[in-house]
DNA sequence: TTTTCTTGTGAGACCGGTCTCAAAAGGCAA
DNA sequence: TTGCCTTTTGAGACCGGTCTCACAAGAAAA
């Protein structure tokens, strides 16, 4: 099948000529506003079938002013976690006749700031993002259209942010664990952290890590276990030493009874270097992770999972967004989603000596 | 934090005002074309930081004709196959300074027609796709910008296609399964047929659906299967029905002794069904499923898969359509990427009685 | 019939850049 | 000093839409 050429790229003055009538009025019928007899409306259309005639919408923005796309800055499309937050932020925008720029940070503000320099330059009409960091946000403070935050708030920013109840989830997760008799309890993120972590769960600024600790803390304090700070381990990112890191740490002598997954991506890391250290769930260690992912029930033993309304969020921030660019200014919104715990089969009594 | 309210926008007649010079000056140093003496242009960026100018991306693309944008429409972001490309496909773009606007067909034609139309508004530089259909392509073959295609190809449409060797992995795969004695093989596909399947491979229009069905069934025929045509299960997508089909087949009085999955998504599906018949993967029935997810390695038992170059497909297809918007007029290429089997556990000898 | 509205239409400015073209300025040889 | 060539600068058209405004025509009111 042959492939069109460059187009010539039909214009409304082109319609116009053939419709015979001024460009304005030409423009009137296509763009579909003022008032135009009938007539006339009908001849304009005609001659626009005929030419093939296709708006250019980025004329319109031009004028307009508004680009009807909305730029969302996620920090890994990979991650099922994100895939997902954005099928529903793209699922609300269709439905507004919106469309989705999406770019990676990488979970890197450096890349963030230049997605949103760029995002920005496009002009699209309003920004989602899941900021990488929290401690370099002035990028984000400076920012002149409608923002919305996913999954991390920041304290600091008075803007619309949908996040799931963090603290709470690893409050009842490690409660879950204590309950089982555990004492030495792990908790395992990707998230790397700025300073140095002392204990001082409250100064970490992104707020998902910063909750899932403070609950995690809380937990253990519930049950009476001195020094829970000295088992949070962050960084376990997808670095080939993460990996490493889990196995030393699974090999340590007072190795932990139960760990506490940030994320599906970390678990999956965990579950295999659990496996290759010849531990066995639930009767060695056990094991709880943040997200439903889909091969969390299917394992042997299946992953007992904090379940995080990940489409609801997207779609969640997508309709506070959408919202905010049809002239909403009520005071923004923080809205917190429930999570729920789905037991399975990865947790058992403490194995401790 | 407070945040700024609208900004009215700093222009490069703005920049040239404060500078003292004209606008064509100004816009030769912004824009970076033209010559201009050191004196002016440090003046000009020196205005520009002071007014903190930044450029409207969408008012150079309405005179430059390009908008540093490609489109890309895919079935379904949600599908780790689609992220994992995506990935690889921004991941390029990036690169190039170049923005990915993303959109989901859902599989559906008239889904992906408007997609392309709005994509095409936007005046996007390019365009890359996975066809939803291939009976309907006209949409396809009228589009006036280069296009590239992932992961099926078209034979109507020339235009530079990355897939993958699904005949030959499709033969591979089922070879493996004849060799370990199995005789009645199932073919699962979450695609979906325009017509009716009487056996007619060759009439199925979506390479990937085609292929895969023409390898599995020269393995067939290789070992002098009679029949395997019937064994071949369509449209076994999300619906709640698909998992319903999935249980009648595996309670059906000659249940297949091994099954080849069409996608991961297909055959977590399966999996499920399997064990909830209470079936056992390998002794009662064996598994092989197209693309290495991450939850195949982490079963019991783990999967044997068609490993294919998910992240590489995504980023060649890149790679040729910006080489493509560079100007390269090579005639259209066909790159087809070698797939590997990674044998786990997951097959083994046939229970046929 | 004349005046006053209403409604439909055309002319042209405008959005914020790029780019062509011609004029101005500077450099150098004669 | 004059002339010619090169480099720098400015004026203004242009991209493809939107939108304001003035005006024409027909309808309703006086």
């Amino acid at each position: 099948m042959k492939r069109p050429p460059k187009a010539p790229s039909v214009t409304v003055s082109d319609v116009a000529r053939e419709a015979k009538v001024s460009k304005a009025t030409a423009a009137r019928v296509l763009g579909g506003y003022g008032t135009v007899s009938e007539a006339i409306r009908a001849a304009v259309l005609e001659a626009a079938k005929a030419l093939d005639y296709r708006p250019n919408e980025l004329a319109r923005s031009m004028t307009t002013g508004r680009s009807g796309s909305i730029g969302v800055v996620v920090g890994d499309i990979e991650n099922p976690f994100f895939s997902l937050a954005v099928r529903g932020i793209s699922d609300v925008a269709r439905l507004s006749g919106i469309n989705v720029i999406l770019a990676n940070s990488g979970e890197d503000v450096e890349a963030e700031k230049s997605a949103i320099r760029v995002l920005l330059a496009k002009q699209v009409d309003g920004l989602i993002v899941t900021p990488a960091q929290s401690g370099d946000i002035g990028h984000l403070a400076e920012i002149a259209c409608p923002l919305a935050l996913l999954d991390r708030a920041l304290p600091e920013l008075d803007v619309d942010t949908v996040t799931v109840d963090d603290r709470d989830a690893a409050l009842r997760a490690t409660r879950m664990l204590t309950r089982a008799g555990h004492r030495r309890i792990a908790y395992v993120t990707a998230a790397v952290l700025s300073g140095e972590f002392r204990g001082a769960a409250s100064k970490i600024n992104t707020s998902t890590v910063r909750e899932r600790i403070l609950g995690f803390l809380d937990a253990c304090r519930d049950a009476a276990i001195e020094g829970a700070e000295r088992n949070i381990h962050f960084g376990s990112g997808r670095s080939e030493s993460a990996h490493a890191v889990m196995q030393r740490l699974l090999r340590s002598d007072n190795r932990p009874t139960a760990i506490l997954a940030s994320d599906s991506v970390v678990a999956l890391d965990l579950f295999k270097a659990i496996r290759e250290c010849g531990l066995n769930i639930p009767r060695d260690i056990s094991l709880i992770t943040f997200h439903d992912a889909d091969w969390t029930s299917v394992t042997t033993p299946p992953i007992t999972v904090i379940d995080q309304p990940v489409y609801a969020l997207g779609k969640s921030v997508a309709e506070l967004l959408i919202r905010r660019l049809k002239g909403d200014d009520r005071p923004p919104e923080r809205i917190v989603l429930p999570t729920t715990i789905i037991e399975r089969m990865s947790v058992g009594p403490s194995s401790a000596t």
